[in-house]
DNA sequence: GTCTATATGGGGATAGAC
DNA sequence: GTCTATCCCCATATAGAC
């Protein structure tokens, strides 16, 4: 059928990210041992030390394996926003959709892995500091620096200061989304599951762009409206 | 100056409790050692095991302190609401302030114990599965009751699966809001500093409304607007 | 490349003196 | 209530045979 006939077993290495990617995202880094990814990749304990070097560098594989091409997907779809507004306003909505549609889709389009890489990446996103700084920095500075100039030439009428925190609400639906799905099935006592792609995305960008849009606070007092 | 001159030396049992907090927030909980605890508290390490049974109870207590008293307030500002409003429409404001003011408050009041038990919340809501049922059962189950009925009756217009992902959006801006602060550091280059409780509600409450409030999607395709 | 065996360290929990 | 000392387990990491 394709080349060669049977299934090709998959490397011991890419069977230790899997399993670990799985894994990481089920117990978190600290409770996952070495141990517990060797017997569920069915390979030696030995061999993360000989294709990786610690645990540490381990984990950054993982995320780098996943977050390349995320964000790469995700800089293509903003040139081709760009690209299509040309000199014209730069529309909201395909700003939102080229920040959000690259994780959503991955973490849904495939069950297993996209569950796993999407609660995955809710973790670094609440794990900041020592080991995840630099996978920070590394994965996401350009897309940081794309993306606020991008919102910024979107939605020239918010102030700098407020454009900044609605950023920061932003990513937090998002990463929400892509790590809380427990928590859709306890709010909704398990009647809300996952629809598709394309719906999702939309509920999310319509949500986003209808709260960035909003006329800055009025600064109320404390009582009920 | 108040009444016993000095100032009377925390009890060992809070010293453990405040230790722990701070600690499991810094570190997460697997990453914090009992020896860690005790010997940022100042006790010994035989007296977690003596006030507490367990490491497991210990995080329980850790929650339960901040979790009772919050959710506390937020029931008693959403009570305040709904008395107001009486039999007319219930202000979305109002509700929404109710569920983002205490956590909000509490995690800027006092500039230390608010940055700990603020990242905490944010871990938990990240890390569901095993203990954090519990906690999240106990805690959560009134307030999702509560809340969930009024926001229904505040936006009779939204349908219902519509509603719960919106809600679940808004948990993941509060989430983050209440967790995120150095992520809000690195995206804003270190500008966008916290400012007063009141300014933040305030944002987040704006941002919320008009989220919640959006007309339904239109289910638009892939291309850029 | 893959294995067994082991070195080394740290963890949670407890017994029992004070 | 608070301490010291210790038990027992499991982790990461490595050495060295195959």
């Amino acid at each position: 059928m394709n080349r060669t006939a049977g299934h090709v077993p998959r490397p011991t290495r890419d069977r230790i990210l899997d399993a670990a990617e799985r894994l990481f995202a089920e117990h978190g880094f600290a409770d996952t041992s070495l141990r517990m990814i060797t017997a569920e990749a069915g390979a030696n304990l030995a061999a993360v030390n000989y294709y990786f070097q610690s645990k540490d560098i381990l984990i950054q594989e993982v995320f780098a394996r996943r977050l390349g091409p995320l964000n790469e997907k995700r800089l293509q779809m903003l040139d081709a926003c760009e690209r299509e507004a040309g000199d014209g306003p730069l529309p909201l909505a395909g700003v939102l959709r080229a920040f959000v549609d690259p994780p959503i889709r991955m973490t849904l389009s495939d069950p297993e892995v996209g569950a796993s890489a999407g609660r995955l990446l809710g973790r670094m996103y609440m794990q900041p500091g020592g080991l995840f700084d630099q996978v920070f920095q590394a994965q996401f500075g350009r897309i940081k620096q794309r993306f606020m100039a991008a919102m910024r030439r979107a939605l020239p009428e918010v102030a700098e200061e407020e454009m900044l925190w609605r950023i920061h609400f932003m990513i937090g639906s998002l990463a929400h989304t892509l790590a809380g799905r427990e928590h859709l099935a306890f709010l909704s006592d398990g009647r809300c599951g996952v629809t598709d792609a394309d719906t999702l995305i939309a509920r999310l960008v319509t949500f986003l762009e209808a709260g960035l849009r909003a006329p800055a606070a009025h600064r109320g007092g404390t009582a009920c409206e």
